[in-house]
RNA sequence: UCCUCGGUAGCUCAGCGGUAGAGCAUGCGGCUGUUAACCGCAGGGUCGUAGGUUCGAAUCCUACCCGGGGAGCCA
């Protein structure tokens, strides 16, 4: 198809030449006789000029009166320059208004994260959004790129499901004609079923847990990559689960470098994420929680946070002692620095309360327990990588989970926890095969066999060994992005109290 | 469910018993190369809601509503 106009991202093809671009106004400064409108298409930002003496009435009027988001059509010659943001700009030789935007609610200063989220619509149009968004896109294209290459078949679960498999607490309750309906927790079992049809399948399709959690790790409505393979056992499937995220990192590092320079992420933590990622059993993993190291790193770290709080402070009283002589452009440079060490040492602040209590905690933690955020940060932070913990104790894995053969108290799980605190991203294991098993597991755990009626037959026609696991796309893209909270990470996110936009 | 912080102009916040403020956004004016441009002027408010204390409440007290952060649980 021949498109009459020409998108920012290609400008590079067209310099030299006259072009048309069409987009929203994304931000304008401007002088005696002189605009400077930087335009938004969606594939990126560029700078048109337009001067007054070089263009008609008309498109002067339309560059004067285009307020914060008004749509246009720009046309004029791409020059190249450096200074630029995607090193080109425009200059205009005709502007036409498409459409004269309302005062828009979101200003390029700083907003609260309430009124952005009552905005999502809008805000969805910023730069930090944009990149994020197009991260996203990247890493499940990577994903169906990954299992499509070496023959899965991606199929889907049902997200309407007749019975509850591990309790209503967490479920969204429906009515379905004359009967209850839930919401999908999990793809898992449907996906046994389809990996005995078609060998190596993964699902990808959003999943729902109505937890009452309010935390920056948390949706109501999120998507989940749950991939299953016939004959795969443990150790085969913490195989693909790593050089799955290897591939993922890689690819957003390849083809995300402006996204990750807009979201300022740090990309050496995301360069060393290669294989083979440390494992260890989660029995070596409560002996690394309560060494004499993690002791020793806890202490490094709180006195590396206390040196950086003086720093803070001191280039605070520095900052406040030239105030007073300082123009006024100065001032607002140095208001916004404020904020960023305010909001730095509170950040601070709140980890060196945090720590000991971490420590604690640690300190406290006896074998046979699950470990709590701050434990899996803790071991995470002994890794420059993202690490793969295995062998857990059976009491608190579903009930699904094959037994260690060495060790009957262990279940065949693994969960990949992610570096820099962003903790659990990757959670599975091998499945039990055998059906007198699984109907003593359902029995004990207190679960509707009913239920299971379909789930038993696998075992009873053909049961092999197979594993699989699931993936948490937002926790995924959060850690990618390096961001604070995963909220940002999907278009229209559902939390707790948030169903709006 | 629990703990904690907050609700003042369209937005971000200051004011914390004595006449309601700033920056940004908006409008008008100025500036021919700006990079969250800059400079000047102007409009813009039932200080979350309801009670209470007080001569006087945005400010103190009580209750409720709404939101942020965290815990438990999890991807």
């Amino acid at each position: 198809m021949t498109l009459d106009h020409t998108y920012i991202s290609e400008l590079a093809a067209s310099e030299g030449k006259t072009v048309t671009l069409k987009g929203w106004l994304h931000n304008k400064r401007g002088s005696k006789g002189l605009y400077f409108l930087i335009l938004r298409d969606g594939t990126g930002l560029c700078q048109c000029v337009v001067n007054e003496g070089e263009v008609d009435d008309a498109s002067w009027t339309a560059a004067d009166s285009a307020t914060q988001e008004s749509a246009l059509a720009v046309t004029g010659l791409v020059r190249a320059d450096e200074r630029q943001v995607g090193g080109f700009e425009l200059q205009v030789t005709r502007a036409e208004l498409i459409h004269q935007a309302e005062e828009y609610p979101i200003t390029p200063k700083e907003h609260g994260i309430d009124f952005l989220m009552n905005h999502r619509h809008l805000w969805l149009r910023s730069r930090r959004q944009w990149a994020i968004m197009r991260v996203r896109n990247r890493v499940i294209m990577s994903i169906h790129g990954f299992f499509q290459e070496q023959g899965f078949i991606q199929m889907d679960a049902p997200i309407l499901t007749g019975n509850a498999v591990e309790g209503t607490s967490t479920l969204f309750e429906m009515d379905y004609f004359d009967t209850k309906a839930y919401l999908t927790q999990s793809g898992q079992l449907h996906g046994e079923a389809m990996a005995m049809a078609m060998g190596r399948i993964y699902t990808f399709g959003p999943t729902f847990r109505a937890e009452k959690s309010k935390t920056r790790r948390h949706l109501t409505e999120f998507w989940m990559i749950e991939p299953e393979m016939a004959f795969y056992d443990l150790a085969m499937t913490m195989q693909l689960a790593e050089e799955m995220l290897v591939r993922i990192v890689a690819d957003a590092l390849r083809d995300c470098s402006e996204e990750l320079e807009v979201l300022g992420r740090d990309t050496a933590p995301l360069e060393r994420a290669t294989g083979p990622f440390p494992r260890l059993t989660y029995t070596e993993a409560v002996d690394l929680l309560k060494s004499d190291d993690t002791r020793r790193m806890v202490t490094e770290k709180m006195a590396a946070l206390t040196d950086e709080q003086d720093a803070l402070a001191a280039e605070r009283t520095d900052n406040k002692a030239r105030y007073g002589q300082a123009k006024k452009w100065e001032k607002r440079k140095m208001d916004a620095r404020e904020i960023d060490i305010q909001t730095r040492l509170t950040d601070i602040e709140e980890q060196l309360r945090n720590l000991p209590r971490w420590q604690a905690s640690a300190d406290a933690f006896e074998w046979g327990s699950d470990f709590g955020g701050s434990d899996e940060t803790l071991i995470t932070w002994h890794y420059d990588r993202p690490i793969i913990v295995h062998r857990f104790p059976q009491e608190f894995k579903a009930f699904y989970m094959k037994r260690d053969p060495d060790n009957d108290r262990l279940a065949l799980g693994m969960d990949v926890l992610a570096p820099e605190g962003y903790g659990e991203i990757v959670g599975g294991g091998e499945r039990a095969t055998d059906l007198a098993f699984l109907q003593r597991q359902v029995k004990e755990h207190g679960l509707p066999e009913e239920v299971f009626t379909w789930y038993f037959d696998l075992r009873r026609y053909g049961s092999v060994p197979h594993s699989g696991y699931g993936l948490g796309l937002e926790r995924t893209v959060t850690w990618i992005c390096g961001l604070h909270h995963l909220r940002e990470t999907i278009p229209f996110p559902r939390t707790l109290d948030r169903l709006y936009p």
